[in-house]
DNA sequence: GAAGATACTTACTTATTAGTAAGTAAGCTA
DNA sequence: TAGCTTACTTACTAATAAGTAAGTATCTTC
């Protein structure tokens, strides 16, 4: 893995972890052996870091609709491979949702973050959305409401439920996970 | 009110929309049109001011808990009332959820803030689920899974939707809060 | 009216932050 | 082999951070 590559996968980690604001050039430059200078070299600005770091979030959901088109029949199978987003996120060391990081310090991030951090969480939505609503066509799910605010309940509850997590321990997350998934059937 | 309490009020604000980690004892001291040292006098550490911060939370928490008991008929009441204080938290200005936001920066934090943080989390999801139990036990809820998954559900769900709230709009926020009521009758 | 407490300000310190300019060693290219 | 590119290091800067020590004005209490 090239250092480039290094250091975005520290960056997110770090903000999955500490957010935005809770980590500096010189952290993850320290966990490499470079110099923070380094980092710079690779990304001028602390704003393209964590630019890139959503680029990369957005990369990673596009594999995952790409492979669920490909792999998954039902759509129970759909929604189940999107949440091993989360599922993933929790194993790392209980990390919480990226979107869920920025959402909440979003007042102390550099405004050019807003535009690709909505794009994502429009992506999202709509793709699930849409899985939802197929679902329901074909008998397969049959939950009260709209297909939209489901997807948008479900985002919410998986996000809030890696913050729980973290606070008291990931049985509250596989319980929560588990309730969204029967409420859907 | 006392400078103290505002001093209380600014960093709730802050902490709800930076993140404990987005905000200086500068910001709060140039609102009120003192300097930071006078911050400093009232709560001599950052640590110290996030504490009262939460110990606040415990005590608007205590209050809510107490009125549904003298005022609330029902079940579905009680769970209406607490789901105003987030309620409350997007009309300021789309506040994120207090805990959403501590959880999220907890590999960030002073480790002094994990005690008062996991006893105000422990608190509330007891306390809903025992109203969310008895509320089964009385005829007025239908939930799936037990009572405990599913406090656990509403408060990661509405801490969730407040931060989908921010980035898509408070619709979301409206439509999570009915579709997590819905869900329980 | 003297003594102490309260609520600050002034003036710092030390550490850390994002960011930069200039230099360098190694590899690739014409 | 001369020159360019890549991936850094060295050595900074300016700003901001949390935190402190000493001083001051005002109010309260005996």
């Amino acid at each position: 893995m090239s250092t480039k590559e290094k250091i975005l996968d520290l960056a997110e980690h770090y903000i999955q972890h500490n957010g935005y604001n809770g980590f500096s050039y010189h952290d993850i430059s320290s966990v490499l052996g470079i110099k923070n200078a380094a980092v710079h070299y690779h990304f001028p600005k602390k704003e393209e870091l964590a630019n890139e770091v959503i680029k990369k979030a957005q990369v990673q959901f596009e594999n995952i609709v790409e492979k669920a088109e490909v792999y998954d029949v039902t759509y129970t199978d759909k929604v189940r491979r999107f949440l091993t987003i989360y599922d993933n996120n929790l194993r790392k060391e209980n990390r919480v949702c990226l979107i869920g990081s920025f959402a909440t310090n979003l007042d102390a991030l550099p405004p050019g973050l807003n535009a690709p951090l909505a794009a994502l969480v429009a992506a999202i939505k709509s793709w699930l959305t849409m899985v939802l609503a197929q679902g329901r066509e074909a008998g397969e799910f049959h939950f009260r409401g709209s297909p939209g605010q489901r997807a948008a309940l479900i985002c919410s509850g998986m996000a809030g439920a890696l913050q729980l997590a973290k606070i008291l321990g990931n049985e509250e997350y596989y319980e929560i996970k588990s309730q969204l998934l029967n409420d859907l059937v």
